[in-house]
DNA sequence: AGTATATGGTTCTATTTTGGAACCTGTCAA
DNA sequence: TTGACAGGTTCCAAAATAGAACCATATACT
């Protein structure tokens, strides 16, 4: 299969991954969250050649994650901004952050520290269940096929609840 | 800059995509959190090439992601398991998962669901603070320089907080 | 007025990565 | 003995990437 045909899979993560599962993206999604908003500043930033960083600000755009907005008319100049598509993915990002301080950080620990300013502590984030606010761990949660497989299923384009889960 | 070269940025965002953050990767990780072991389960999943899943898998393995376990010693038959390392990425499927569901699923929902066997109801995870339990949101963390790059410049090897954080 | 510089690109070429198919090797089951 | 299966490796063509050069416009400097 081809890379670009992985959203066709019936899995959240897989449409999510075809969108920014690859090179760059997802570093560019991060400067963005630091308010970086010109071309310019993500290339000193990532240190990516013109090429690629066009490309994937164009694809960002198109996915609906940044948009332009215009900041000098006459010459044509776009700020690249995150929308609520965007900024929905600052949880990914800080799951990241934390799994990178624990396990690729070198021994002087984390490079950044994020400051809550609810509480004006060191943001130590975990992962809770909304109904009984526990600690989400992966052996305390079982998967379940959707309703976005079992509608499929009820109008029959799916032969199988195994075939939908494989597809998962 | 290559892609290769990213994860020296004393950042942990930027070294943590430099294993997982390419093709492929977290969709086989994803696929042995469902408890997929062998290579032609991996495969067949996937519907990706042999020699790509070969190299992924040896990645992860040296990733310390994944171990190798001899199930078929005569045919030196392994299963491919997650360590605590790939465990640990566990957080980062369910809020990848998360924002597919919102915003990249079709208007049938959610594919998957997850029942939290704890309370009994589907999860819906957040990110709290540990401190103060508040959901964490963007607008309410701030960044400050952490321990990683203050040892560092106390040491003098970075010249300057700017530039350290420019390397965030 | 003429030159330099900054921004935000596009174009070109060489190198890497990827996808797809074919092939290989050892074991087992019929 | 023949065939199938698991788990790869090898080869080639196609696609993506890196790096450099180039370009167009507008402003800033001399």
């Amino acid at each position: 299969m081809r890379w670009e045909d992985v959203d066709n899979q019936i899995c959240s993560i897989a449409r999510a991954l075809a969108i920014f599962g690859d090179r760059w993206t997802l570093l560019i999604v991060r400067d963005a969250f630091r308010r970086v908003r010109r071309f310019s500043d993500f290339e000193k930033s990532l240190g990516i050649t013109k090429h690629r960083l066009s490309d994937r600000l164009n694809r960002l755009v198109e996915a609906g994650i940044m948009k332009k907005s215009l900041y000098d008319e006459k010459r044509e100049r776009y700020e690249y901004r995150l929308t609520q598509k965007g900024l929905d993915l600052y949880p990914i990002l800080m799951t990241v952050v934390q799994w990178g301080d624990r396990w690729v950080a070198d021994e002087d620990g984390a490079p950044v520290v994020f400051r809550h300013l609810s509480c004006d502590h060191v943001l130590e984030p975990k992962l809770v269940c909304s109904h009984c606010d526990q600690e989400v761990k992966a052996t305390e949660v079982r998967p379940e096929v959707g309703p976005g497989v079992l509608r499929k299923m009820e109008r029959g384009e799916l032969e199988s609840d195994q075939e939908a889960f494989n597809k998962q």
